[in-house]
Parts: structure tokens; C-alpha cells; sequence
DNA sequence: ATGAAAGCGCTAACAC
DNA sequence: GTGTTAGCGCTTTCAT
């Protein structure tokens, strides 16, 4: 089934038959009917080799996900199907590539002209993809923010806001001892860009405010430790701001057993929408948004001149029933 | 850069390059080492589009992911992994599809040419996608087993054996009375194949080996309420067997409210090794050789010709410290 | 508003 | 063991 097939049971050219599929060329109402008639009758689908070879265009962008230890899957799949439904809605597919097969992946989807462009995740500080990106000529949007961002398109919740943000709901309640519990160090150790951020924007916010402040880094396996340090060394402590879905749980348990229970200690999650009770107050993470947008200016950036900045996304804090006035 | 800027430059004709790179014509050594060379000097890398165009081969498969509320998304993305990573193996790519774009999404890329087969994953007893594939003639392969296996290619773990070898093992261990803790009810309720294998593999050992025994489902809210209904309605069970990763911790925790611990209440576990202390005794899920056999078999069908058939990886129990002898 | 025809870059059948 | 060449199925000038 090709579109010559098409175009003889329709009765015009082959050429006409593609400008009606790709709108390239005002064609007649009815040549226009006519033809979509044919390649419904027939069941016509475009080759996609074919097409890419004429056109110089695949249609398919490539989505490089992480697969590291220590980032939370759940997560980086939001992204990844939020870049897949956005691609499907402008008529793209995803390749997916895997972190591991790091920059020569990269240049492999690049130079055999198999993706149109290619979204990146997990973007540390000194990431070693960003300059094979900047060699490629190849579109590209990261999920993340590189140190130097020099000609790059980054798009990114904006994590130090949202680590501000949470001191400041938690100093208008009143509270003046806060703790911050973060990533797992090896998040940290490797400078990516979100972790750091986050960082910054709570201590930033604590000088501003005036509040006694602290941060420790957490995974799953020192979440008694980072509890057990903290009512020991910050007595006063009555407001926690915690950056790692997966440990909250743990963590507020850990919590519970020294007696300091949710919501006379006061939590702010920052991260997707942690089920459980009571509901945690938190600054929800925009996966869905994030993952459009990425697409939407990779499109931008594939038919158009490159459109370089850096997109950082409003936090919004959603008060729930885990942060309350300071007793 | 295409092939002939490389054969111009070996001083060879483009045919010679696309056998060199293709292996399907023996080529002198000399030759071969002149090409290689060039391909290096220039790097050149060959166009998909073209390639698959020309060959009828585009080297990408397609992998249809879940993305349901119900299945964990860390297994998920495990088999994904394990997929991509095979694939670039036996170089070939991964197009990512949703489960959202259903059956018209397989159609879609079997049409257009875009990939030489498909692997789909999460296939349920009556599978909508199972009909697509068996019309469509586009090799495939499924992780998990419909009810109809006729004509199709299914590899999974067997997870009968795997409920039970979880029976046989508590028996062996002198228990009586096992309850088996289930995926969420939604599981069952659209017929998966993996758990409804895995509960009836689970009630034939148990009457097998006259244990007595009761399944439940389990999701993350009704865990408590398990635990409870089976403290009150089975005071002599001993060995608990739980095919729900997520929940497992909780559902421990649950049980020790009543003062039931580990291992005093045996536990063996069905999925991956589950972090946790103790460690526990696990019938293991392997998702690599799983993801790792599908891509094999797919190769196999692409090219060569079609040899159906079931795969049931066996499965591996690890004994561990959370199952012991009955007191 | 439509058609004719020249490629896009590669593979593989056919020749030697 | 290697070269020549005819497509693969589409897009896009160029022509009308």
C-alpha cells in the first residue's frame, strides 16, 4: 500500500495526496475529500522511512530517562509519560534512550537522523551530555538545570523557590526551629542541578526570615539516624520540610516514636502528591507540566530558530493538614 | 556525509561499504580495514530512514508500557530497562509507547513501518491488544500470559510455581495455616494474568499439602484492615505470604501492632528482593532475564520464522530470615 | 489548484 | 571479492 496506490484510487497525483496529508499546499474541498476517502478505503499509512528520507524529518524525538539508584522511579516516569502524551498530541514518537548509554547514545540517534531532537532528564551541574549536546546541532530540551546554561533550553520546576517557599508558609505559621531533609548524598555528591537548588533556596529564605535552620541529606537506610539527630541536637525543632517522596513515610514514623507527631510537628513535602494520612502539605512537583513544556519547546526549537533560555516553573505550596500554627 | 563520501574516500563502491557494515557478503581483509577506516576518518553513520527504506528493516521495536494506578511502577520500569538494554544489544532501539494509545497505537507503528516488532507488557487474561497483534502480522512478544495463548509468543516468570513454591516452602517449615496477601483488587478485577496464576498456583499447594489457607487482595489503603481481618479470623496462622511489594512494609507494621512480628509470623515475598530488615525470604522477580528473553525471542521471530510458544521462567526461591520453623 | 519528475541515502539483485 | 544499478516510498521543487 503506497500512495500511488492512494492517489490512482482517488484520481490525482501523488503529490496531491501529500500536500492533503501534510496541509503543505491548499488543496479543494473536494480533491480533499476524495482523497481522504481513498486512504480511509485503503487503509493508507505513510512509510515512515520513506517519509524521513524525504523529508529530512522523523517525526520521532528521543527522551534520555535516568535509571540511577537514587532517583525516585515513580517520578521520572510522570516525566516520561507526560513527554510521550505531549509528543503523541504533535504527532511525534519517543524514542527512548537509556542513561547509561550516556553521550555516545546521544550522537548515535543524532547522526543516523532517527530523532528530530531529544529531551533530556536528570540534569546534574557538570553533566558531560551537555556539551556533546552543544557539538550536535541536534534540538534539544533539558529537564534540569546545568550549571552554565550558555545556548542551552532548560525546563524545570523552580526548585529554590519551592524550597523558599516552604520556609516561608512554615515562619507565617509562626514556627522559628525548621529542618530540612533532602535527597539521598549521592544525589548531592553527583551536583544535580534540582537537589541543589532546593538547598539554596531554603537556606536563602531561613537567613531572610530569620529562622533557625538545618539540612541533612537522607535515604531510605539513615532515615532513623537523620530523625534520631535531629531531636537530639534541635529540641526546638517544630517545623520539617522534606524533599524525598520516598522516605516521608519513614521518616514521620521515625518521628512518631520520639513522640513528635504530625501536626504539632509541622511537615511540608516537596515532591508529587504523597498519599496518606493526614494529607501533607506540599509543594506539588508539576510533572505533567513540566514534561509539556519540555515538548512544546523542543517543537519550537525543531521547526524554528532556537528559542535558548531557561523555564523555571512557579511552585505552588498547597496547604493540607500536616503544617499548623506554632503551638 | 553519505555512503558514497565513504566509498569514495576507501576507493571502493558503495555496495562494498554496506556489505562491510552489514556482514552479509565476505569482504577481503584489506578491504574491510580501508572502509572501516574511512567510516572512522569521515565519521560517517548511515541513515535510518534510508536504511529502512531500502532494507525493509528500521532496527527499532516498539515497547508498550503500563501506566496504571495499580502496577508498580519501580517493576515497571525494571522490564523496561532490561528491554532497552537488550535491544541495544543486538542493536536495535526503543519506541516507547503508552498504554493509553492502545490497540490503534500498535497499528500505528505496524503501518508505518516505524518498528520491525513490539513488546507489550501488564497483558490481561482477555487482552483488547491481543486480537491487533494476532491481525496485524507484526512479530511480537508479551511479558505476562493471556488466557488465549494460540499463535502467540509469551515469556514471564512462572508465577503458579512461584505461589507455589511460597506454599512449599512455609509447609516444608512445619506451617499449617498461610494467608496469601494479594495486588489491589483492580488487578484481579481486569484478570491479570501474573496475579491470578500466582493466587491459583498459591491454593492448589496449599490444598496439595493440606495447609490451611485464605488470599486476600491488598492495596496501599486496605492494608490495615487486612491485617486486622486476618489477626481476628485466622489466630493460628504462622506463615504469610505477600505478592505486593509496595505494601509489604506496611502491612508488616500492621501485624506488628497486633504483636505478630517477623519471624515469628514467616513471611516469604513474591517480587523483587525487598530492601528492609530483616531481610526477606523472597521468590524474586526477574526482570532482567525476563526483559532480556523477550527481546530474544523477538529477534527471533523478526528474522526467522515464527515460533510460538509460552516461556515460564522458573522460579528461584532465596530463603532468608523471615521465614523459620513453626514454633 | 494540480501534476510530473527529480531526488532523499541506502540495500540487494545482478553482473563480472 | 567487488562494482553497477534499480529500486525502496515519500516530499518537494518546478511547471502549468
Amino acid at each position: 500500500m503506497r500512495i500511488s496506490d492512494v492517489a490512482r484510487h482517488a484520481g490525482v497525483s501523488p503529490s496531491t495526496v501529500s500536500y492533503v496529508l501534510s496541509g503543505k499546499r491548499s488543496i479543494s474541498e473536494a480533491t480533499t475529500r476524495r482523497v481522504r476517502e481513498s486512504i480511509e478505503a485503503l487503509g493508507y499509512q505513510p512509510h515512515a522511512g520513506a517519509r524521513s528520507l524525504a523529508s529530512r524529518r522523523s517525526n520521532v524525538i528521543a527522551l534520555v530517562i535516568p535509571l540511577r539508584e537514587d532517583v525516585h522511579v515513580p517520578v521520572a516516569m510522570r516525566f516520561a509519560v507526560s513527554v510521550v502524551t505531549a509528543a503523541r498530541a504533535v504527532d511525534h514518537d519517543v524514542l527512548l534512550l537509556t542513561q547509561g548509554e550516556g553521550p555516545d547514545g546521544l550522537r548515535r540517534v543524532a547522526g543516523s537522523a532517527m530523532v528530530d531532537g531529544v529531551i533530556v532528564m536528570d540534569v546534574e551541574a557538570d553533566d558531560a551530555r551537555v556539551p556533546v549536546l552543544r557539538s550536535l546541532d541536534l534540538p534539544s530540551v533539558l529537564i534540569g538545570v546545568p550549571e552554565d546554561t550558555e545556548g542551552l533550553t532548560c525546563v524545570d520546576l523552580d526548585f529554590a523557590a519551592a524550597g523558599a517557599a516552604c520556609v516561608h508558609h512554615l515562619a507565617d505559621l509562626g514556627h522559628t526551629e525548621v529542618a530540612f531533609v533532602g535527597q539521598p548524598p549521592s544525589v548531592y555528591e553527583r551536583r544535580t542541578g534540582f537537589a541543589e537548588r532546593t538547598v539554596a533556596g531554603f537556606e536563602e529564605a531561613a537567613v531572610a526570615r530569620g529562622v533557625r535552620a538545618t539540612s541533612h541529606p537522607c535515604s531510605p537506610d539513615t532515615v532513623r539516624e537523620v530523625a534520631d539527630t535531629l531531636v537530639r541536637e534541635r529540641p526546638g525543632l517544630t517545623g520539617l520540610i522534606v524533599h524525598n517522596e520516598p522516605s516521608v513515610g519513614s521518616l514521620l514514623d521515625a518521628f512518631a516514636e520520639h513522640g513528635l507527631t504530625v501536626p504539632e510537628l509541622s511537615v511540608v513535602a516537596i515532591g508529587p502528591v504523597p498519599p496518606g494520612v493526614p494529607p501533607l502539605t506540599s509543594v506539588d512537583l508539576p510533572a505533567e507540566e513540566v514534561g509539556a513544556r519540555a515538548v512544546g519547546l523542543l517543537m519550537d526549537k525543531i521547526d524554528g530558530p532556537a528559542h535558548a533560555g531557561v523555564t523555571l516553573l512557579e511552585p505552588r505550596l498547597t496547604a493540607r493538614r500536616s503544617a499548623t500554627t506554632r503551638a
